[in-house]
DNA sequence: CCTATTTGACCACA
DNA sequence: TGTGGTCAAATAGG
């Protein structure tokens, strides 16, 4: 945790340091400009520290308590396959991403995932993948996610995530932060890799948003098959962070690739921002089917998260931002 | 070379 | 002891 202490306690003081900038820069014969990458700067700095306190604190609150979740066979099979086996904590609610057609493999959601494991499910027809963050040892973010088609439709993958993103893909192309001996022919490397990346996720956003109308996310209130397990202080926190890994995906599903508009390659900050500002919004309408006993999925299309993603505050003028 | 994926081994937990 | 999650060596691929 000596990294995410000093990673925090560095974006703090940077955005402390970015406000005194900024201070200087009040002066009407500044220009507005500067006076707006600062002020991003500064939002950008806050944001990830918030991120990572949001990470922290969530792995200490629902480390002790039992998962909402159920086994991967609760939703696949009928209960009575259904097993009350503890997972891992802190994984995020269920998301099924359907393709709407025999797309193959799971969908890209924007973020440079590796997998690091395939298991078999007892009880699956099709094996669960587990990925990580790409950037876990270059930049230690801890986001985790796991991948399952599902049994009952194919063409549909559940998808759980993990942890936030605390990792700046925009950090990439400059040169790392890190002490490194062969930091110069490294850079080289990477940067190419990250155009090689990018262009991996362009390709696969355009696919995407080809699809996007037959695009679904669904989200299953596990509260039906956790009947007794009631968590009203949590409820909200979850509740938080499964928007925040919905919008984070709806992010990276709606994210056009043309170089015109840099708002959408935002890094998932600034999804946070947007969030708690619309959070009781959303919380709203991802929990308002839970009171429906017989239908717990629920389907959001992808306009009605659009307009609450967007801040009405937000510089979208400002071509300099994450630059 | 380097990075990503595959896959059997290993481990923790119930 | 069985299961799900993770590790890490082997392998693939650019």
């Amino acid at each position: 945790m000596d990294w995410e202490q000093s990673t925090l306690l560095k974006e703090l003081t940077q955005g402390m340091e970015l406000t005194n900038l900024l201070r200087k820069h009040l002066h009407p014969s500044s220009p507005p400009e500067t006076r707006q990458v600062l002020l991003d700067k500064i939002l950008c700095s806050y944001e990830k520290a918030l991120s990572m306190l949001n990470w922290s604190e969530f792995m200490v609150e629902t480390k002790p308590k039992i998962s909402t979740l159920g086994s991967p066979a609760s939703i696949a099979c009928s209960s009575h396959t259904f097993k009350k086996r503890k997972t891992c904590s802190g994984w995020s609610e269920r998301m099924r991403v359907c393709s709407g057609t025999s797309f193959e493999g799971p969908l890209d959601d924007g973020y440079c995932w590796r997998k690091y494991g395939q298991k078999d499910i007892l009880g699956s027809n099709f094996p669960r993948g587990y990925y990580r963050c790409t950037h876990r040892y270059s930049q230690g973010c801890l986001a985790d996610k796991q991948v399952q088609r599902s049994d009952e439709d194919p063409t549909i993958f559940e998808v759980r995530y993990r942890g936030t993103h605390t990792c700046n893909r925009a950090s990439d192309s400059v040169a790392t932060k890190l002490p490194s001996t062969t930091e110069s022919e490294a850079k080289d490397h990477h940067s190419q890799q990250q155009e090689q990346l990018e262009e991996k996720q362009k390709q696969s956003k355009e696919i995407l948003l080809s699809f996007e109308t037959g695009l679904k996310v669904k989200t299953e209130d596990l509260d039906d098959i956790f009947p007794s397990f009631s968590f009203p202080i949590e409820s909200g926190v979850e509740d938080g962070l499964f928007v925040k890994s919905l919008m984070e995906n709806h992010m990276a599903f709606v994210s056009p690739t043309t170089s015109e508009s840099n708002y959408f390659s935002v890094s998932p900050f600034h999804i946070g921002q947007n969030l708690q500002t619309s959070e009781s919004v959303l919380t709203e309408i991802i929990s308002a089917p839970t009171s429906v006993t017989n239908s717990p999925i629920v389907d959001l299309d992808i306009s009605s998260l659009q307009k609450l993603e967007f801040d009405p505050s937000f510089p979208f003028d400002n071509p300099e931002f994450f630059y």
